[in-house]
DNA sequence: ATAGGGTTAG
């Protein structure tokens, strides 16, 4: 639009009328611009038309008011220039104004009308425009369906747009299109290629790009490049390769369906690229988890002098977030605090997240307190970061704040904060979040329940499990694969073998994980043919190939068996190798045959892969003290001092009826600690003295702390508080965050004979359910 | 004077 020449005279920020004065251009007493006279106008009516072209929609209203009985051209002009103009709420006024006028809307008022509904999200003032529709007989025209299918697909409402679609008597390409196009934006990625499909038999015309970028992104939806290449086969017979949006779309679908070398592959071949198409292929190396490649891509962008923009440098910040160090990151921040692209809340979102992966919680909370309007997926991302550094607490605080935001939490949320409140352990915080779930409509989300089923078996709470898991109404693979475990882990191998029939029988698919529930429950409770069994149905039924995990559950299983030359030679016979999680599994086995010699080179092997492995240090550590090897001891403690590791404070938490207590070793900050400590050494007395098993007293050399003593482990402590403080009969549940030493394993099995109690401790990997002297795990864990 | 298009976080 040219500026009226006395204005760009003015210097640009010049707004005083003496700096006007001073340029001589104004006469000194006009502090106003001379009033714009408006170019000469043949009438009043063709005023309007151009006013409402040039986007002047003041103006227009005027010279509207000037006219007398405008008809339906003139009011469609005027609710064009508002929409033009992005003011959908004006020209809506414009429309009802229409109507008040008696004008009668023709089929060119309501694409219009209907499209700024769908731009502000009104539903009622849409659905009110297609009764007005109706009512004027307008149902049949094309365009006026079109903006009505493609407003109701807008707002989520599928079914209304298939009715209007499926009422058409004629449609056009564009039908079509919007069709495909609705059923992606709301997810339906195989209804939109089905229509996609139809629409190519149902048509004469070929498709165009907008249909098939619609289809591509159908494809990202299901992940299936082998549809995607079939439409790139289409796209290369009808030469429509030449787009650069569809090329870009191309780009963009190899990468969001894994395939990286497809997409550099039309990247190297495209004749021109926009910033978008060199966006796509950034963050395409992100999301496959390339991100020196990303960076180099990145580079050779700059070298080709385009300019970075914000959606760039987001992609770039997930290549960021894949390093080890914060370097990378911190230089993009850098970078776009220079180019001022901040605020901007997906790009300081993207920040908070990179801090977050690459640990630097703090850098992240910074950002998330400056958000000025954060999304739910600032608050997922900070409750993340949280989680990746282990503060439970803070993450499930922010959580909590969460739920007084006018923001509903969705499936990553849950699925994010679920394990704090499992690592909490607390079945008290369990009941609390289950409900949240339900007053926030999840009950029937099975994504959501899936998390809630794992959670309260994780808590120790099975049978609340298996209840949420049968009024479940739509139960997937996950469901099965995770009630599954969750016996497995309480011991309940049979039953869980039961639920795994009871799926095939349901016609499920039982999928890798179901057999890493399967073979766990198998190892857990010693059912060793079974566990063959079934780990040889794997391939022979399912033709599945076992992976590392699987071969991990069947270590397990023959170590339980004892004889440690057998697993040591399952392990070399695997044709994968075998990971520290494996060998983890030998120094198990080895530390319940009291075998030294395995044990150490088992720990070497985990060393190997992994130095700071502090599970393995404390085993190693406890078998010497077992063994009376003090120097071993010491020497295994100095190492990891040298390493720099802490082991993990040993923690229980013992569960009341309202409230609930934790303990660490030798902890004296409770209330009760003096009787809780006597109590703990009259058992562990009793113990001893009727010890009729194969228990040798452990020698308590004078160099070891109290702490140390097993009578004082976190274990003991929650148990005797748990013991003292409920009900006689009543079960005690506790839950530790490292495993259960043999020491506490055997005292545990005696304190719930002689209390008569059902004692279940859970430790970070199993649960233990110690009744009448004996503990559902068999003395293997 | 009328409808529909590619890139952004988990």
């Amino acid at each position: 639009m040219a500026t009226p020449l006395v204005l760009a005279a003015r210097p640009a920020r010049a707004t005083t009328t003496t700096a006007c004065a001073s340029q001589n251009l104004i006469p000194a007493t006009s502090k106003e611009p001379p009033p714009r006279l408006p170019p000469k106008r043949g009438s009043s009516k063709s005023l309007v038309v151009s006013l409402a072209a040039e986007g002047r929609m003041d103006e227009a209203v005027e010279a509207l008011a000037a006219v007398r009985g405008p008809d339906a051209f003139l009011h469609n002009v005027m609710i064009r220039g508002f929409a033009d103009a992005g003011l959908p709420a004006g020209a809506l006024a414009a429309y009802r104004g229409m109507l008040e006028d008696g004008a009668r809307p023709d089929r060119f008022t309501f694409p219009v009308v209907v499209k700024c509904c769908a731009r502000l999200g009104g539903l009622d003032e849409g659905r009110a425009a297609h009764g007005m529709v109706i009512k004027l007989g307008l149902e049949h025209d094309v365009y006026t369906c079109n903006s009505l299918v493609a407003f109701y697909a807008k707002l989520g409402l599928v079914e209304d747009a298939e009715r209007v679609f499926d009422g058409m008597p004629v449609r056009d390409i564009v039908t079509w299109n919007i069709m495909v196009d609705g059923y992606v934006s709301n997810g339906l990625g195989s209804l939109a290629l089905a229509c996609f499909q139809e629409m190519h038999d149902a048509l004469e015309v070929q498709h165009d790009s907008v249909g098939i970028i619609a289809a591509l992104a159908a494809c990202c939806l299901e992940f299936s490049s082998m549809q995607g290449k079939e439409i790139h086969g289409y796209v290369i017979r009808h030469g429509l390769e030449q787009d650069i949006k569809v090329g870009t779309s191309l780009l963009d679908m190899y990468c969001k369906c894994g395939e990286v070398a497809y997409a550099r592959s039309v990247f190297a071949t495209m004749p021109l690229r926009t910033v978008v198409t060199w966006n796509c292929m950034i963050g395409g190396y992100a999301l496959n988890e390339r991100p020196d490649e990303a960076f180099d891509c990145f580079m050779q962008m700059r070298a080709e002098g385009l300019q970075v923009e914000v959606v760039t440098a987001i992609n770039l910040l997930a290549a960021c977030a894949q390093t080890e160090s914060s370097l990378y990151g911190r230089s993009v921040h850098g970078y776009v605090v220079r180019r001022q692209f901040l605020p901007h809340v997906v790009l300081e979102t993207a920040l908070l997240e990179m801090y977050g992966k690459v640990g630097k919680v703090e850098s992240s909370e910074k950002i998330f307190g400056k958000i000025a309007n954060k999304t739910l997926v600032s608050w997922n991302n900070m409750i993340a970061a949280y989680m990746y550094k282990e503060m439970y607490t803070e993450a499930i605080t922010l959580f909590l704040e969460l739920l007084n935001q006018p923001l509903y939490p969705d499936y990553f949320t849950m699925s994010t904060v679920v394990p704090a409140f499992v690592l909490l352990g607390s079945l008290r915080h369990c009941r609390q979040i289950h409900s949240y779930i339900i007053g926030l409509g999840y009950a029937e989300n099975t994504l959501i329940m899936n998390a809630v089923l794992h959670m309260y078996a994780r808590s120790g709470d099975v049978v609340a499990s298996r209840e949420i898991f049968d009024k479940m109404v739509s139960k997937d693979v996950i469901s099965w694969n995770t009630m599954i475990m969750g016996y497995a882990i309480h011991g309940q191998g049979k039953t869980a073998l039961e639920m795994f029939d009871e799926m095939k029988y349901n016609g499920l698919q039982p999928n890798e994980s179901t057999f890493v529930s399967v073979l766990t429950a198998c190892s857990v409770s010693g059912l060793v043919d079974e566990g063959w069994m079934h780990f040889n149905l794997m391939l022979q039924e399912y033709g599945m190939i076992p992976q590392i995990e699987h071969y991990g559950c069947m270590t397990d299983l023959l170590g339980r068996e004892g004889d440690l030359r057998e697993v040591l030679q399952f392990i070399e016979s695997m044709p994968i190798d075998p990971t520290s999680r494996v060998w983890g599994s030998l120094l198990t086995a080895s530390r319940n045959q009291n075998d030294i010699d395995i044990a150490e080179y088992a720990a070497e092997r985990i060393f190997q892969l992994e130095h700071d492995n502090t599970g393995c240090y404390i085993v190693l550590s406890s078998m010497y003290a077992d063994a009376g090897r003090w120097e071993d001891v010491e020497r295994v403690r100095l190492l990891m001092k040298e390493k720099g590791l802490r082991r993990t404070e040993p923690i229980s938490l013992v569960e009341l009826h309202s409230t609930a207590c934790s303990f660490a070793n030798g902890d004296m900050s409770h209330s009760q600690s003096r009787t809780i400590h006597e109590v703990s050494d009259i058992l562990s007395r009793k113990i001893k003295e009727t010890d009729d098993t194969r228990n040798q007293s452990y020698p308590v050399p004078v160099a070891t702390r109290t702490t140390t003593m097993p009578n004082k482990h976190s274990v003991r402590l929650a148990v005797v508080f748990g013991l003292i403080s409920s009900e006689i009969g009543s079960p005690i549940l506790v839950k530790k965050n490292v495993r259960i030493c043999n020491h506490c394993h055997h005292a545990l099995k005696l304190i719930s004979r002689y209390s008569g109690r059902r004692i279940v401790v859970g430790d970070s990997k199993i649960y233990h359910e110690f009744s009448d002297g004996s503990c559902c795990c068999g003395d293997y864990w």
